[in-house]
DNA sequence: AAACCGCTCAACCGCAGGGCG
DNA sequence: CCGCCCTGCGGTTGAGCGGTT
């Protein structure tokens, strides 16, 4: 732990806090705020500098900071989270109240990475079936179970959907049904009543979709092969809307979501960061995207008219996402 | 008892981006 | 436009602690 530059200069203490030094900033910041924290530390009468005050602050002072060790769900969450967010821990505490971007940092680097590592090995030293993997990553769906069960599978599965866009689970899959993320990212129950076959191919206006485990993970459900959900995001005058069909037996009908608010108002879908995490993902795996089994499980390149399909496709994705991010505003 | 090791967590470092003169 | 300052973020470090040899 060494000191900042302008620690140097000023002679500033270093290291570790004392509880004089906690004390006098938490009564300065609890009686006049921090305001510029370059000023802090002089009117708290504090030999720090204004950077280690901000930090302390945040990372231990802070009355709303829940302390204490992380819940099974809150690492689950965190495990989701970072799956679509990667290393944005300021974003993933954004969803944890009460939980710094620190200590979930260190939470991951010391446990929670570990623990991925050690679930994967066992994927891959034993013959698990899809099913079985499925059953057993749900709740901690990570970026390389999507490119796994997407896009390196040679084997002709239901949940290996059309070519674009990405499918992505987000919920938090529970017993019966799955916690979705609103914008003020406190989670809410939906819940559905059928078992789907999901196809992004049936919805080629889609942007982007963030389905409940179950929908993306779990290939193996009893589906009948005439259902059919397609998922849009309707994008006009700046704002959108999103609904679910699910054609059964040639029927189209809205699919159950048993929300009390209307389905096709944005509730489903209202967390910005999600939907930019979704962005960075589809990029990362678009070019990708073409690598689909046909009927006998075999990968062929793409035609040039799937090559023309999937640019255009990237197209809409790109504008739908600009229309989302103008939506929403900046994050 | 001492040395070693691994882990946790608080704190630091360097950089990027925004605001402002 | 440029430079400076401030803030926030992610990566990294190292003290301290407990368990093991």
């Amino acid at each position: 732990m060494g000191r900042h530059s302008c620690c140097y200069k000023q002679k500033l203490r270093k290291g570790l806090w004392s509880p004089e030094e906690d004390e006098k900033l938490l009564r300065h910041i609890t009686k006049y705020g921090h305001g510029c924290w370059s000023s802090v530390p002089k009117q708290a009468g504090l030999q720090r500098c204004g950077k280690s005050c901000r930090l302390r602050w945040i990372n231990y002072l802070r009355p709303d900071l829940k302390r204490g060790t992380f819940s099974q769900e809150e690492e689950n969450l965190i495990v989701e989270l970072h799956a679509v967010l990667g290393n944005r821990w300021s974003q993933i505490a954004a969803q944890l109240p009460g939980r710094t971007d620190n200590e979930i940092k260190n939470l991951w680097n010391s446990c929670l990475k570990k623990k991925l590592r050690q679930k994967d090995e066992q994927r891959t030293s034993s013959s698990i079936s899809p099913k079985e993997y499925a059953v057993e990553m749900e709740g901690s769906c990570n970026k390389e179970f999507f490119i796994d069960r997407f896009i390196t599978s040679n084997s002709h599965h239901t949940d290996l959907l059309g070519s674009y866009p990405i499918p992505m689970s987000y919920a938090n899959n529970e017993n019966d049904g799955s916690h979705w993320f609103n914008q003020s990212g406190k989670t809410f129950e939906m819940k559905y009543s059928d078992h789907f076959h999901f196809s992004s191919a049936t919805a080629p206006a889609a942007t982007t979709m963030f389905l409940p485990n179950s929908f993306c993970c779990n290939n193996s459900l009893d589906i009948p092969p005439s259902h059919n959900v397609s998922t849009e995001i309707n994008l006009q005058n700046n704002n959108f809307s999103w609904g679910g069909l699910m054609e059964s037996h040639h029927h189209t009908e809205e699919a159950k979501w048993d929300d009390t608010t209307t389905t096709t108002n944005n509730n489903y879908f209202h967390n910005p960061i999600l939907m930019l995490a979704s962005e960075s993902l589809c990029n990362e795996i678009k070019p990708q995207m073409n690598l689909v089994p046909d009927d006998f499980g075999t990968i062929l390149p793409p035609t040039k008219q799937e090559q023309s399909h999937t640019q255009q496709n990237s197209n809409i994705f790109s504008k739908d996402i600009q229309k989302l991010r103008e939506a929403f505003g900046e994050m």
